[in-house]
DNA sequence: ATGGTCGCACCGCGA
């Protein structure tokens, strides 16, 4: 079984790429965020056409995440129904082969301290207690998306840099480590030890070109299905070329 | 070349 989550930064301006990679890799399922649209403007007669079923949580212009699946999706959520007021599209789950599959666009978070970093960090405790409810942490489940936050300093390429900001706080990797704590493990991590592997890379500052990349889309699987896996890896050639998205495809696969 | 972005929707914001 071979999940992937992909931060794709607009299904329109990715309609081409999007439909082309998933005929090429055959994902068994396939988390997306950024959509930046509404789920009437998902592409869902080409997606259907490559076989793929799909639920998707949209809104204009921001945010938007969908699950796409090979086989029947059941169970879907939207959002995190706590009560809380909240217009942002940044969570869907479902169920997938016997797999609860939570697919997560976790806020950038902006400057350390600014209204938008209060908001990240709630946002990341609410997403503590939604699984710790609606998770059985006993079975298969797995927490895809753009977390961004980068867990180690391995995992940045420059941290003189970028450890400062929001995606590397103390406070973000602690909510992380509480999570992991439940019950999940780093699916990734495994197959990359030392580190230095990287799945986005900031548009400004030719980052690409200059590996200034951090590895903040991630993979959290409980003890179950994290030692059912057999590979991981990063599709950094989907960075290459004309109109990528900033972040690259990150793949895991399982038995 | 000593700095270099993109997407959306509007001329700024979010990343």
């Amino acid at each position: 079984m071979k999940i992937v989550t992909w931060n794709v930064n607009s299904v329109k301006a990715r309609h081409e790429r999007l439909l082309s990679w998933l005929e090429r890799h055959q994902p068994d399922v396939l988390c997306l965020q950024e959509l930046k649209c509404v789920e009437e403007k998902f592409p869902a007669l080409e997606v259907r056409a490559l076989g793929y079923e799909f639920a998707a949580y949209g809104q204009k212009t921001y945010n938007g995440v969908a699950i796409l699946s090979r086989t029947p999706i059941s169970e879907v959520t939207r959002g995190f129904d706590d009560g809380v007021e909240d217009p942002q599209a940044r969570l869907i789950t479902a169920q997938v082969q016997g797999v609860h599959i939570i697919c997560g666009y976790f806020p950038n978070g902006g400057e350390v301290g600014s209204d938008k970093y209060i908001y990240k960090l709630a946002w990341m405790k609410r997403l503590n207690r939604w699984v710790q409810k609606h998770c059985d942490l006993t079975k298969d489940v797995a927490i895809c998306g753009d977390y961004n936050i980068a867990t180690l300093d391995s995992d940045v390429n420059r941290m003189h840099e970028w450890g400062d900001g929001s995606m590397c706080s103390p406070e973000g990797r602690e909510a992380l480590q509480e999570l992991r704590e439940m019950g999940f493990i780093d699916a990734f991590q495994k197959y990359h030890p030392e580190g230095g592997v990287y799945s986005w890379w900031d548009y400004r500052q030719l980052g690409f070109p200059k590996n200034n990349g951090l590895r903040i889309d991630h993979i959290y699987a409980t003890e179950s299905l994290a030692t059912r896996s057999t590979d991981a890896y990063v599709d950094r050639d989907e960075r290459k070329g004309k109109k990528p998205s900033d972040h690259a495809p990150v793949v895991v696969e399982f038995s």
